[in-house]
DNA sequence: GTTGAGCGTT
């Protein structure tokens, strides 16, 4: 089972790469997902991180106002999205 | 080459 994580605060110098790195110290990372301005391309500070439901938790409580590139990382469970219309 | 609270156009 896997649980959608809310990373923010991030830096703009971040990747995913970075995010993943520091998830997966503490569970194996399923999926990143940084997100960018859709018009402009420019990194919007924040993105999502998807792995294990002990994993995450772990990781929420370990990189929860941790120092991240010289900022202060904000994680937390995402919020729930409802599924994808299909019309 | 800029900016800084937030929740995502696979």
């Amino acid at each position: 089972m896997s649980k959608n994580i809310y990373v923010g605060n991030l830096p703009w110098a971040a990747t995913e790469d970075d995010v993943r790195a520091a998830f997966a110290a503490y569970g194996e990372v399923a999926s990143v997902k940084l997100i960018q301005d859709r018009e402009t391309g420019r990194p919007r500070g924040f993105g999502f991180v998807e792995m294990d439901d002990n994993g995450a938790l772990d990781a929420i409580e370990a990189l929860d106002g941790k120092d991240f590139g010289g900022r202060n990382l904000k994680v937390n469970e995402a919020r729930p999205r409802p599924e994808r219309p299909r019309w």
